[in-house]
RNA sequence: GGCGACAUAGCCAAGUGGUAAGGCAGAGGACUGCAAAUCCUCCAUUCCCCGGUUCAAAUCCGGGUGUCGCCUCCA
């Protein structure tokens, strides 16, 4: 496998630290609102390279993060009037409910800053003796100048930075570029015991410390977003290699920004959606697959549009799913030897090649989505026209479903309904959907019956007055289907 | 000001030296009572512009133009 490394600028060959095993840590969010799209981007992209190390037979050690002691999450519960380690707990517990949402999996661990202070307070205190820190009026910095290899990852010296210095230069400091490990207290904030007094940790110890402890040292990957290169990602390195004597992580990935108008969304610019609020919208499995249909580190535009158009594509893999399902569930595959020349699991092993092709070569998730397409219509063809290599057998029927079952775990699109094995393309069904269906199928009986003495008129009422209720029909030579239209 | 990325059809998008994947939209056809779905065919002589290297460049080099990002909290 071939990934980019933001350390060397290249793409390289992924060799593990440990045969067989991957040990990745991503940064994950400060918990003081509802995740927007350009959160979810990162949560996707880094859930799909965890399941595809799986699927290449890694046992992966997946860390995420929660940054739940932070300057924000403080202000913010200032403006609410709220506690902030509460604040910022119910962001945790939110996080968690757009996560699933977009079939996302748990990490095996998600540690937060608040059940680390040992950790942190004891790296801080490694710094401090080697010389890599000191301490000002109960603040402790880390000293820049101690650690030469900074500027690395994000490819600028020190002289470079500090031409382009946007920010006042706290005259305490020893360096301008000197960044805080240890904030002091100030009166009302949360607090915890130090050795150099009440505070709480600096932004960037905590992943230092959080991903040393759970995943060691030299670890295989680090991810998170462009933004955090620098300085977050800079500063990690040097703590936690000054703290440490030791390499820190091995790969870094950085995935690119979902932009809106072609600017960023940040919170800052305002111009954010909620994750929540696109998913009143369209679908899970839309938004998971407009987010894979271009490669990481580009840029993604978004608007609803460009949803809706990929919502529309998403469907035309669905149906191949589903009239895959429907042969498989009729029971009837061809009886007939396969033409010659004409060798079906040989070309579903063509397509799962090139699948693995794609996403060795640094996940190219978009290039895979488009040989997902290739297979569907490939499907579809030996599906519809049964003179086609003599049509499927049953085994053929399988196999294609199978492979569809593995494209789907890696890329994660749809959830799979373990105990009756399927995929699971629409929402639960809840109780009104259960009457729902019964009233359709009813209507269905009745358009039948008037199907089978042709009274057109009243059969295209019943599928037009459906389709006003967002319910499509098809008639196909097996009987009437229906279901809900997307977007 | 410093550093960096990107520019491919109406839209989205893959493609880092060998003659432009895939999707959306659109056109025609098969199928259908009509549709829908599906399938077939068509839809970029050309990859921002100008030079250069090469037998060969969207892909490499130089110069422009444009857009975006980082240097400040940000995924």
């Amino acid at each position: 496998m071939q990934l980019y490394n933001t350390l060397t600028r290249r793409k390289e060959e992924f060799v593990p630290r440990e045969p067989g095993q991957v040990a990745m840590y991503v940064c994950g969010p400060t918990t003081y609102n509802y995740i927007h799209l350009g959160n979810a981007r990162p949560l996707v992209f880094f859930d799909t390279v965890r399941r595809y190390f799986e699927y290449r037979g890694y046992r992966v050690l997946y860390v995420q993060n929660f940054t739940d002691i932070d300057d924000k999450i403080i202000n913010r519960a200032r403006e609410e009037k709220a506690d902030a380690l509460l604040l910022a707990q119910k962001y945790v517990a939110e996080y968690f409910k757009d996560a699933d949402a977009l079939n996302v999996r748990r990490a095996d661990i998600h540690p937060r800053v608040s059940g680390h202070l040992p950790e942190i307070t004891a790296m801080i205190a490694a710094l401090l003796e080697k010389g890599a820190a000191y301490v000002v009026d109960g603040d402790v910095y880390f000293h820049i100048a101690s650690f030469p290899a900074y500027g690395r990852l994000s490819g600028r010296s020190l002289d470079e930075m500090q031409a382009g210095a946007r920010v006042e230069v706290d005259p305490r400091k020893k360096h301008p570029m000197d960044f805080a490990l240890w904030k002091a207290a100030k009166p009302g904030e949360p607090a915890w015991d130090s050795p150099w007094g009440k505070g709480r940790p600096g932004w960037h110890i905590e992943c230092s410390a959080m991903a040393v402890k759970y995943l060691g040292h030299n670890f295989d990957i680090h991810g998170g977003g462009f933004d955090l290169i620098f300085p977050h990602h800079e500063n990690e390195i040097a703590q936690a290699e000054a703290a440490t004597g030791r390499p820190f992580a091995r790969y870094w990935m950085h995935n690119g920004f979902i932009t809106v108008n072609q600017e960023k969304m940040s919170k800052s610019l305002g111009n954010f959606f909620l994750v929540r609020e696109i998913l009143e919208k369209f679908p899970p499995p839309v938004v998971r697959f407009f987010l894979l249909s271009t490669h990481y580190r580009s840029p993604l535009d978004f608007d609803d549009e460009k949803l809706a158009a990929a919502g529309r594509g998403l469907e035309r893999i669905k149906t191949s799913i589903r009239l895959l399902a429907e042969a498989m569930g009729r029971g009837s595959g061809s009886e007939k030897p396969p033409a010659a020349g004409d060798d079906f699991p040989a070309t579903l092993e063509k397509y799962r090649q090139d699948f693995i092709a794609a996403m060795d070569d640094d996940f190219n998730t978009a290039l895979a989505i488009g040989i997902f397409f290739e297979l569907a219509r490939e499907v579809n063809t030996y599906l519809q026209d049964g003179s086609k290599g003599g049509g499927l057998r049953q085994d053929d029927l399988a196999k294609a479903m199978s492979l569809f079952f593995d494209f789907n775990r890696v890329l994660g699109l749809f959830p799979v309904d373990v105990t009756a094995g399927r995929i699971r393309l629409e929402e639960p069904a809840g109780d009104d959907d259960k009457l729902t269906a019964g009233l359709i199928a009813l209507l269905l009986e009745v358009r039948g019956q008037a199907r089978a003495r042709k009274d057109w008129a009243a059969a295209d009422r019943i599928r037009d007055g459906l389709k006003e209720l967002g319910i499509i029909l098809e008639d196909t030579p097996q009987g009437v289907r229906w279901k809900r239209q997307q977007g």
